[in-house]
DNA sequence: TTGTAGGCGTTATCAT
DNA sequence: ATGATAACGCCTACAA
């Protein structure tokens, strides 16, 4: 079944046809309905590759999620999906393993769907700098901050890492702890990771607090395996603490397990503190204290600056959102006497 | 660049660049090499429009996914994806949202992609009888019993849902508990729901205890909140039992959190057990009890199975997967007397 | 408003 | 082994 067939079948030409399915201008209320009605009857879908392969451009926004699994970019595409439903354009969702180079995806997505702007959701600043020369549509990095890049067709929506993490520490520093560990990311490989890590050190250093990178950080993955190995090493190394701030809710989840399995409570014992928000981190018990991110307003700020790009071709810009500090159950003051 | 600047490039026809791409036979050794020199050398890709439009088939095996967010299911795409890369074929990997219709979304992509197979991660039957006829290519329901469809060319592996629920029934049972609520899903929409409670009926009933459905059972959706919300109208309408089955291991997490705030504890006060064996489950505290899909299992034979029918024209058939009850720390033995 | 026809980039079928 | 050429299904000028 084709667009010939239609054609055929209601006795229009196959321009006439494929005006009416695009909804395009200048096409008779009758033929529309006819057409419309013989298409509906037998089910007939267009062609996306012969479309896509004839049209220079589609009403398309692409989003590329970079990490299945990542529930905070799921919820992001919902409220993508949201407010894209309200604007005339289409939405396209495209999946992608966490080790595989975004930006190349990019421009292979462009040259087939050619989309008129791209939401990265996750992505290394890395890939960015080598290969998003030839991507020429206006696009927004999420969850990274990419001015640093200078890419005149990139702009970003960013949680600001360091002051996120310096506030995290604050937070506890502040609640009478002096002994605290860190579990993040491996900060040669992720960007944010570096950043993270630096708001640490800035706050440790504001306070006069020393901190042995060699020993008390753990450069992990994001899962909860890694949050759990993390602590054993920490512990089996003799290291100890009164507080561990993880730069991940998930790694967080791992580390109050291999605390509890070493006989160590949370918060009694030791505090916990984690990064992102995720919905689970409330059901918990204790409830997960995290640095929360503005999921919400994430999305709605990268929304508005794509179409902008895309329809008034204004300059690419950069953001940061506000987080808040989610002080719950897994964080507790102390005195700063009684430090194990 | 297309492929006949390729070939106006390298001086061979489009015929000969395009065999070289595609590694077909007759081609001379010195004509390959130039050609995939001067396509590396220019970053040349191949048009997937163009070639999908042209190609009756491709050496694609699709995987369609309903539901991203469903953990499970990632695990299962990366067994699917390991097994694959050791066959001849490729992989495609389609990401659907929860209500969508996965047997429409085939269809349409079997005429862009045109697979060899497809495997379906999750699914409705209802849509399979409905929609599943114009699918002619062999595919995989995982998660699914199929049996009952009598599909010529739709294959399933499951898990037993009847025989896993009653299990988990009867390890409480066995623990001394006879007052258990369930938490499960809308048995009216979802198959595998349905099946559940029957094995939690049979279960019931062989031990003689009675279950009071309208009560005891909330069909909620999976998700935290909904294990939540169900435990908290339980015990608001005054139910009291010493184990909760919750059909779905992320709403048993909401459910020991409802348990908690309520003066509960697990397993000192109630017992709890999930179902699919989440990794997060691990790391709680207490440990989730749980029915554990084997998902490595679950994987294999559906790959196998798929092959099978593309490669030797198998018949469809429907296999169960045998589960594992992981006694965890979230549930304990009871005297039979001490019911609160 | 409607019809006609050329071409998008590739594969595949012919010859050569 | 290689080259020419006709589709694939659709969009889009342009002509009517």
């Amino acid at each position: 079944m084709t667009i010939k067939d239609l054609a055929a079948k209601t006795g229009y030409a196959v321009g006439t046809v494929s005006r009416a399915l695009n909804g395009h201008p200048h096409v008779s209320e009758k033929a529309r309905q006819t057409i419309l009605e013989a298409a509906q009857e037998s089910g007939f879908q267009l062609n996306t590759n012969a479309k896509q392969l004839k049209q220079h451009h589609s009403n398309t926004i692409l989003v590329i999620v970079k990490g299945i699994g990542n529930e905070l970019f799921g919820e992001m595409v919902e409220s993508i999906q949201h407010l894209v439903a309200q604007t005339p354009y289409q939405l396209a969702v495209d999946y992608l393993d966490e080790d595989l180079n975004e930006v190349t995806r990019a421009v292979q997505l462009c040259r087939e769907k050619k989309p008129l702007g791209i939401l990265f959701l996750g992505g290394n600043n890395r890939n960015f700098s080598q290969a998003f020369s030839s991507v020429e549509i206006p696009c927004v990095l999420v969850t990274n901050n990419a001015r640093a890049l200078g890419l005149k067709n990139l702009s970003s929506v960013s949680t600001d890492d360091v002051e996120a993490a310096r506030e995290a520490i604050d937070t506890l520093v502040e609640m009478g702890h002096r002994k605290i560990a860190i579990i993040g990311g491996d900060r040669a490989v992720s960007d944010t990771s570096r950043l993270r890590y630096e708001g640490c050190m800035e706050s440790f250093a504001r306070h006069g607090i020393a901190f042995d990178t060699e020993k008390d950080y753990q450069g992990v993955r994001y899962s909860c395996l890694d949050g759990y190995q993390a602590v054993r090493s920490l512990l089996g190394a003799g290291r100890r603490f009164t507080a561990i701030f993880a730069t991940a809710d998930v790694m967080a989840i791992g580390a109050i397990r291999a605390l509890w399995e070493a006989g160590l409570r949370v918060p009694e014992d030791v505090s916990v503190m984690g990064v992102d928000g995720l919905p689970l981190g409330d059901f918990l018990v204790p409830q997960l204290a995290t640095v929360r991110q503005n999921v919400p307003e994430l999305a709605r700020r990268s929304v508005e600056i794509l179409l902008d790009a895309i329809e008034n071709d204004s300059p690419a810009c950069h953001e940061q959102i506000p987080f808040t500090i989610a002080r719950r159950e897994s964080v507790r003051p102390i005195s700063t006497q009684g430090v194990t």
